[in-house]
RNA sequence: UGGGCUAUCGCCAAAUGGUAAGGCAACGGACUCUGACUCCGUCAUUUCAAGGUUCGAAUCCUUGUAGCCCAGCCA
């Protein structure tokens, strides 16, 4: 199996599952262990949410086990902030992992062990040439490198000088300890890479106690091995550092050795995923941090009223494989769509109100209907809607010259008002400018919603809130931070290339009573007009705000008036 | 001829020599107390290209083409 893997089959999840298969097969492994492994240097993103729901995948199937580890082996790029964010995130996605928590910090003890090891074997040695210098013999992507003097440097002082590193007597960046493999091998990874590097800065886990620290290819080997990892799945940029891993899997002597498997990261259409970005959005104060609703950050999505379970479709659907792919952003609507449609209460809002007068219904009268919360699911259970001779309905939900398809109110016409009556419009109060302020209608006391009536059925159902007993609140909507048309960044500049409308506030909607009760993270599908939910970072008592998750899809558009 | 990887519908993606799954999107139609949902139907004679092997090729071979990754004391 390890030579199709080395004939680069390509990668499915079959592929995998089949690859796993066969390892249990030959008691290469006991047990399916895998691993996400981030830096703590940013946010999460829907890219990482692929790889910690591979990997959490694979391990649950099996009944293996899923660890969260720390690649933390740089302390200049660290945070504190990060891990806790991180731990969060994964935790909220659903990858289970237990108290399988871990920083590869706390190897660095092992790691050392190791660098020894190596020293010993006559496969590591200390060089003293400057960065640069290291660049210059490294050769170039098309001629080979050249050997380090310090190559040939005899076992004794090199472990020497490699205790006297770790003890502090060099300064930082004087002297590295690198592998001693093959400076004209066509894979630059394999041209006597830098193991360990001296570097005098507190690190957030192990404090001062190391000045000196591993490279990713050391310690990422030892990592998972330390942890008894199967099966080290990845991304592919690091397709080029298996030979590599191999490399110290092997010389750094582990019964089981585990096996790494790259896939190919995910990227979404219109939207700006890469950490580097998203950061700089953040820190320029486009956005308002790393949760804004607009990024795809998991603590955005969260925010935003995505569901765990929806992004966990979404990966699902989206597969795994070696190429290279963009994810239309309709499939991740489609998934919340898909998910909320059956947990979220059917409420009405009406976004951009006008008045609506039922003539014929008495003055000072109103009364309470009862409507479920979700007709198709009634666990949600019902609740009673405030009803009166004064309405507000959707601005659009009226036309006074109706345009062909229009199945909504216009004068002569019949609709129902949802949850209550038939109303037909009779006419409408314009102010000076033409502008329509007031609709007036009748409506028919024999249609009221549940009395069975089916009298004469009627082509249009629109949303209505009372007049009086609606609140006014905050909605806020979201349109794709990258400007659609143009795409995510400008070929030329290499700026992005941003949506002036991605964030629209609509002060003045007009909500049902039961919404005033909404708690932070609560979603609701108003009404023919998509799934929202209630802000967290917004949040007053009674005075919820609103964020738009995703729109329903619909099938009529109004023209462009 | 530096090395590695990839190429199947607008977007993902299966198919492991046996006659191109599925999902998203789109488009028809039915249903509807949400123009939503649901349902039903349509959507690759062809798999980057050209040759070759074979009874049979997306899969094997040959030669091309295009895209991605690698020259951190980052991960």
């Amino acid at each position: 199996m390890l030579e199709e893997l080395d004939k680069k089959e390509t990668v499915s999840r079959n592929f995998i599952e089949n690859l796993i298969d066969r390892d249990l097969e030959e008691g290469n492994y006991d047990k399916v262990i895998t691993r996400f492994p981030p830096e703590p240097n940013g946010y999460l993103h829907i890219g990482h949410a692929k790889s910690i729901l591979l990997n959490y995948g694979l391990a649950r199937e099996y009944g293996g086990q899923f660890n969260l580890r720390f690649d933390d082996t740089n302390p200049t790029k660290e945070k504190t902030e990060f891990v806790k964010s991180i731990e969060e995130d994964v935790r909220w996605l659903g990858a289970d992992f237990g108290d399988h928590i871990y920083f590869a910090s706390n190897y660095f003890d092992v790691m050392y062990e190791k660098a020894l090891l190596l020293i010993r074997k006559g496969l590591a040695f200390v060089c003293d040439l400057t960065a640069d210098q290291i660049r210059e013999y490294r050769g170039t992507l098309k001629e080979p490198g050249k050997d380090s003097p310090y190559r040939t440097r005899s076992i004794e002082e090199n472990e020497k000088l490699f205790r006297e590193m770790k003890e502090g007597l060099y300064p930082d960046g004087s002297k590295v300890l690198r592998a001693r493999i093959d400076m004209a091998a066509p894979n630059i990874n394999m041209r006597d890479p830098v193991l360990y590097r001296i570097a005098r800065l507190p690190h957030h886990n192990t404090g001062d106690k190391w000045c000196i620290y591993p490279m990713y290819d050391f310690a990422h080997p030892i990592e998972d091995a330390v942890e008894g990892v199967s099966h080290s799945i990845c991304t592919l940029e690091f397709e080029d550092h298996r030979p590599l891993y191999d490399w110290v899997v092997e010389n750094t002597e582990w019964p089981h050795p585990p096996r790494q498997i790259e896939f190919a990261k995910m990227y979404l259409t219109n939207v700006v995923t890469g950490k580097r970005y998203i950061k700089k959005l953040v820190e320029s104060g486009i956005v308002d941090g790393w949760d804004d609703p607009r990024l795809v950050t998991i603590a955005a999505l969260r925010r935003r009223g995505f569901t765990p379970s929806s992004i966990q479709k979404f990966v699902e659907l989206a597969g795994v494989s070696k190429a290279d792919s963009s994810i239309d952003y309709a499939m991740l609507e489609y998934c919340v769509r898909d998910d909320l449609k059956l947990k979220a209460s059917r409420m009405m809002a009406v976004l951009n109100p006008i008045k609506l007068v039922i003539d014929n219904y008495p003055e000072g009268q109103s009364e309470l209907l009862e409507a479920d919360n979700n007709l198709e699911n009634p666990n949600l259970g019902k609740r009673m809607i405030p009803f009166s001779r004064e309405l507000y309905i959707e601005r659009d939900d009226f036309m006074e010259q109706p345009v062909p398809k229009y199945k909504r109110l216009y004068p002569g016409n019949e609709v129902r008002l949802m949850h209550a009556y038939f109303v037909k419009a009779t006419g409408c109060e314009k102010d000076a400018d033409g502008n329509i302020t007031v609709v007036h209608c009748e409506y028919d006391p024999e249609t009221k919603a549940g009395s069975g009536f089916s009298g004469r059925k009627v082509k249009g159902t629109i949303h209505w809130v009372s007049a009086a007993e609606s609140f006014e609140a905050e909605v806020r909507l979201f349109e794709n931070l990258v400007d659609e048309e143009k795409g995510v960044y400008d070929k030329e500049t290499g700026e992005l290339n941003l949506n002036p409308n991605s964030l629209k506030v609509v002060k003045n909607a007009r909500l049902e009573p039961a919404l005033k009760a909404a708690k932070p993270f609560d979603s609701f599908q108003f009404v023919r007009s998509g799934f929202y939910n209630v802000d967290v970072k917004n949040f007053e008592e009674g005075k919820p705000v609103f964020n738009r998750i995703v729109t329903l899809k619909s099938s009529f558009k109004l023209p462009k008036s």
